[in-house]
DNA sequence: AGCACGCCGACT
DNA sequence: GTCGGCGTGCTC
């Protein structure tokens, strides 16, 4: 008996192993095993169980089974081969995604000084030698090598590891991967001996004062305490802890942990809201569709604030709760706020599972246990909760589908969207695809009757949309130069006098406001007044961002950070002029002009830590703040019925990109931005100021009329051809050298164009090369080739086809390539 | 992706 | 002689 494994590797194919004649009954497709590969072990997916012997030699059995339950059930590993094949991505590296990370871990190997080794003759150590035995006198215990290659350099260090373990100076193990990964455990500190009457207290502590009011403080406690809580916050010395101890009256241990991130956050009470009769007709479409046996795929455009979570909620309430199935959410990343998760935990209390970015492996790995053991039945979560291990699937929620953070930047590079709609499929799910603004593919396939368009065209309590006036900036600033000609002659305004005068209204009326600007940082680029010079970033061909409270240059793709010149580097000139507005400018200028008012600001630079979202969006709530001033973060699923304002400050950012999908996101985001004003009962009004207001983008946002964008747009789209009416494959080389980047994507071009002449195809258009709008990333060249055709299953195959049999010539400056299929975007 | 191995130029 | 940088090929 064999299997074919996949490994979490980009190899496009499996390796058979032997299955030892024990572990025979346990060798089930979608188990994990426990593989040799080369000379370590490394943790993969049993895809096949083949009878027939291989036609390689050279076949090793395999170590192990690791699940009784394949982690990948039957269902799983069908959608994760679907995305395979879809996406063009090796299975082993699908499943690594869709499974949490600590059951994938591989295992390391670890390098540990012998105690004799001090006595080793130095001097018969070779350099190498001597700075390996170097390095681990310098640290304590057992190190994992990858940690050397890290700290010193990619250097061979095995044969020079082997020599000294031969020796004996050095002891090399290698920990398996963790079968079960670790439990978080934290030190505490618990009573075991009550002290009942006042005076047995004094007998006891007599002036041991600090133990007293600890013994005290821990009964209040409840019995127990941590020791990080009581020696940090409280104060109280370890000697206090170990008195106690000492005393019997205490002891320490470790305490299993339930990790919950949102541990501690208050749930709401449920607000048990009535649906509108609108409402309630979305909600009898799907709650009949869930008792179907192929309930199908559902478009919901609901204008903002026309209450789509309620209609997600009840569509749970049927599925979860009277027909005992479960359910997926999917949210974006930025909207996945205490606000959206709060009214799933409100309604559903304990049986919800939050997914997200900022959660530890550890914390992932016990909700994914908890949602297949059926403990939780719910999820929300941001993309990768497509694959959560639900049993018994009734329905898939995609809230806001249209937002490009759905499809994965790396490989596998799905789309959680479109894998949400095959695994609803797979499961007899319901799949429920939710925006105001969808995306021009979901559009279409609602029009062509390909999924079932619902709508909800009305806001709830009958508010109406907020009435939204255009700002025209060219104007405007010829105004505000005719008014004051001394002003510098590209003074960029930053607040118009109308948006001006509108948020004094709301400061006096004690009404909040939203500014938005999708830039961050203080100015986009720095430049000298003299040559004309614009700083950029060493290692990606882009304008440095100027940061003025870190006073840095920082390049927002990578990780480069440059002091701010005092002069130009190029002709010495000290004239440097920093333009293109950002956030950080714009809270300047917010601070100018209303120095009493209490401002936020919230895009990535302000909210690093864990909480810090939380946080600024509570004291938004608590009506702790004015003005909330930030970047497309705020511009999605807040709900505050106190902000009336909602003012944009450029709606041209991002226009003007090179991406076909540019006037697209613009639109998204001015409806999105717009609709979190006049969401209470006091109306509200929007803003836009805009150099461009003839735009279509523009002039259709103003009102609130999507149908119309949406034609102009497919308009657009026919003429150069692109999506929704072709389909798209990205395919980028690159590398750390120009011309051989340019070279190895011309070679890539001519396969292409040999495969398709050689087998006759036509329906596939090849465009390009040519360099990536930004061709340089992280000090690697950018090239790359469109292929585009109507028929997706002919693209597949091609893509397929070139995925596993095209070979750059080998080595030289690292060329790599990538392989996008339905890009959401082309930079 | 890692990792080993082999070749080569630089340096002791 | 080493060392270390890079290119090449392989992993059942």
């Amino acid at each position: 008996l064999y299997v074919e494994v996949a490994l979490p590797l980009p190899i496009p194919r499996t390796f058979t192993y032997g299955v030892p004649d024990d572990l025979r009954h346990r060798a089930l497709p979608g188990a994990r095993v426990l593989v040799p590969f080369g000379r370590k072990e490394r943790i993969g997916w049993i895809d096949r169980v083949v009878t027939a012997a291989p036609g390689v030699n050279g076949i090793r059995p395999l170590h192990g089974v690791l699940d009784d339950i394949p982690c990948a059930p039957a269902t799983l590993l069908r959608l994760c081969r679907w995305i395979a094949d879809y996406y063009v991505a090796p299975l082993g590296q699908v499943l690594r995604t869709a499974l949490p990370a600590a059951l994938c871990d591989s295992s390391t190997d670890f390098v540990t000084l012998l105690d004799g080794a001090t006595a080793a003759p130095a001097d018969s150590f070779s350099p190498v030698e001597a700075q390996i035995v170097d390095w681990l006198r310098s640290k304590e215990g057992s190190q994992p090598v990858a940690r050397l290659r890290r700290e010193r350099s990619d250097r061979v260090w095995w044969p020079a590891i082997r020599r000294l373990e031969t020796a004996g100076v050095l002891r090399v193990d290698t920990e398996g991967p963790r079968l079960e990964p670790p439990v978080r455990t934290r030190r505490v500190v618990r009573l075991v001996r009550e002290i009942p009457s006042l005076r047995a207290r004094e007998e006891v502590f007599g002036r041991a004062k600090r133990q007293r009011e600890c013994y005290e403080t821990l009964e209040a406690m409840g019995g127990a305490a941590e020791v990080a809580h009581l020696t940090g916050t409280l104060r109280f010395s370890y000697a206090v802890l170990n008195g106690l101890v000492e005393k019997d009256l205490a002891a320490f241990a470790d305490e299993e942990v339930q990790r919950d991130p949102y541990h501690g956050m208050p749930n709401a009470p449920d607000p048990l809201l009535r649906p509108t009769a609108q409402q309630q007709e979305v909600i009898s479409a799907l709650q009949e569709a869930t008792r179907n046996p192929i309930p199908g795929t559902f478009l919901l455009r609901g204008v903002t604030g026309s209450g789509k979570t309620l209609v997600y909620i009840e569509l749970l309430r049927e599925v979860v709760e009277r027909q005992g199935r479960t359910a997926i959410v999917l949210v974006p990343e930025i909207a996945l706020t205490p606000q959206t998760v709060g009214r799933f935990k409100a309604v559903f209390g304990d049986r919800v599972a939050v997914l997200h970015s900022a959660l530890s492996d550890g914390e992932r790995y016990d909700e994914w246990r908890s949602l297949r053991s059926g403990e939780k039945r719910i999820v929300v979560g941001a993309r990768s909760a497509v694959f959560a291990p639900l049993p018994d699937l009734g329905a898939i929620v995609v809230d806001e589908e249209h937002e490009g953070s759905y499809k994965q930047g790396e490989a596998p590079r799905y789309h959680a969207r479109e894998v949400a709609i095959v695994r609803a499929g797979l499961e007899g799910a319901v799949c429920v695809l939710g925006s105001a603004t969808p995306s021009l593919e979901s559009w279409t396939n609602s029009q062509t009757d390909k999924y079932r368009l619902l709508e909800l065209a009305e806001r709830i309590g009958a508010r109406p949309l907020p009435p939204i006036s255009i700002v025209d900036l060219r104007a405007e600033r010829k105004r505000q130069k005719g008014q004051n000609p001394a002003s510098g002659e590209r003074t960029p305004i930053i607040l118009s006098e109308p948006l001006v005068d509108a948020v004094q209204q709301r400061l006096q009326r004690g009404e909040q406001t939203i500014l938005l600007l999708n830039r961050r940082g203080y100015a986009t680029f720095v430049q000298c007044r003299d040559c004309g010079q614009v700083w950029h970033c060493p290692d990606c061909n882009v304008s440095l961002t100027h940061h003025r409270k870190r006073a840095r240059l920082t390049c927002h793709y990578c990780f480069h950070e440059e002091m701010v010149p005092a002069r130009c580097t190029a002709c010495g000139a000290n004239d440097l002029s920093f333009r293109g507005v950002g956030t950080e400018q714009v809270e300047r200028a917010v601070g100018d002009a209303f120095p009493a008012a209490r401002l936020a600001r919230m895009d990535v630079d302000t909210t690093s830590g864990k909480w810090a979202h939380h946080e600024i969006l509570g004291r938004v709530e608590r009506g702790e703040v004015d003005i909330l001033l930030g970047t497309q973060m705020i511009a999605k699923g807040l709900d505050f019925p106190n902000v009336t304002l909602v003012g944009v400050i450029n709606a041209d950012v991002g226009i003007n990109l090179p991406d076909f999908r540019a006037t697209e996101r613009t639109f998204q985001l001015l409806t999105q931005v717009a609709g979190r004003a006049g969401r209470g009962g006091k109306g509200g009004e929007v803003i836009v100021q805009t150099a461009l207001p003839e735009h279509y983008a523009v002039t259709t946002a103003c009102r609130h009329d999507f149908v119309a964008f949406a034609k102009r747009e497919l308009d657009a789209r026919r003429d150069p051809l692109y999506p929704p009416f072709c389909r798209l494959v990205n395919l980028v080389v690159s590398g750390t050298d120009e011309a051989a980047t340019q070279e190895g994507a011309e070679l890539m071009t001519q396969w292409i164009h040999g495969l398709l002449i050689a087998q006759n195809i036509e329906e596939i258009d090849v465009v390009g090369p040519a360099p990536c709008p930004i061709d340089r990333i992280r000090g690697r060249w950018r090239w790359h080739l469109l292929m585009r055709s109507e028929s997706p299953r002919l693209l597949g195959e091609v893509a397929r086809f070139f995925y596993e049999r095209f070979e750059l010539p080998k080595g030289k400056h690292d060329l790599r390539i990538a392989l996008d299929r339905d890009p959401v975007a082309l930079l």
